[in-house]
DNA sequence: GCGAACGTTCAGAAATTTCTGAAGACAGGG
DNA sequence: CCCTGTCTTCAGAAATTTCTGAACGTTCGC
């Protein structure tokens, strides 16, 4: 356990590292935000403040990690602001999701296959094609086995 | 078997997908001549021409997918020129570098759960390395065997 | 229904990325 | 050892992305 700016710290450091890898800053710096909390819910205020950022920037930024499937709207009675929550298998249908992109490239390279005679081209498209068939069938395996293996280890 | 200008067609739409996914443009279209060439290897210049670029950015192009391991040079003796060819386990080489990505992922995030004291944001973290983790590990498991069965199936 | 508190949208500023063209480096043949 | 063809580097132009701030909606309590 350590002081308040060292969890900031850690928490820019993975947005950063979220950043390199692809995701949009914002994007990235809001999710930290959500894995570093020590509350449940956070509202697009509590953002703006913690990020230090205009309440446009966190409009897109929610929209967006929303959008991903990362975190959700709760409706709290009471409370006249939007609370958001990180959702609990996050990760998961993340993964799954970006093998939907995966199905992208898939199509695309089919039709690549279709759009050429026989001969290198073809033969290469067709590897790339194979391969990437496989792993789209693959990940929902994938993910099952993480999660029963995890449903097994929490209950010995 | 169609025409030159409906291949030309296709690649660029494979392109155009994989700098949907994330790619950088110029890395995209020039893989895309590769995969759907049907000599062995291409010159630079080759590539020029293909894609109707400058020098300098074939030569930033090609110097990104071949960082990528996707594409490798070849001396031929007797040309000045420098040829390039796709590697025979590119997309499996692919797909393993990036779950490296996945690896500097994990780092950040181990940091992060060693940065924050018990509680919810400490849960969050865990969970995410843990699936991160499982990732890392399963990555070859999976390449190794689509190699089996594309071993299997071309020698019936 | 009114007013206040929030959230969203959007035009434009700012930052970043990407491409080019020209200059330079390098290798091999003559 | 020079000359030619080829590749690389790099400064700056062009395009794209990202952020902001202000104006506009919306919702809820009263």
């Amino acid at each position: 356990m350590t002081g308040e700016t060292e969890r900031r710290e850690a928490a820019e450091r993975l947005a950063l590292t979220l950043v390199g890898v692809g995701m949009q800053r914002m994007g990235a710096r809001a999710l930290a935000a959500f894995l570093f909390s020590e509350k449940e819910t956070l509202t697009a205020g509590d953002l703006a403040e913690e990020l230090g950022v205009s309440a446009g920037s966190v409009s897109g930024a929610v929209k967006m990690v929303a959008q991903m499937g990362l975190i959700e709207r709760v409706h709290v009675a009471g409370s006249r602001r939007e609370h958001f929550r990180m959702r609990d298998n996050a990760w998961t249908t993340l993964y799954t999701r970006q093998h939907s992109v995966v199905d992208e490239v898939l199509r695309a390279v089919d039709e690549g296959v279709d759009a050429v005679g026989p001969g290198r081209a073809h033969d290469r498209l067709e590897y790339m094609r194979d391969f990437y068939a496989f792993l789209l069938n693959e990940a929902p395996v994938l993910v099952e086995r993480f999660e029963a293996q995890r449903r097994g280890r929490s209950r010995p």
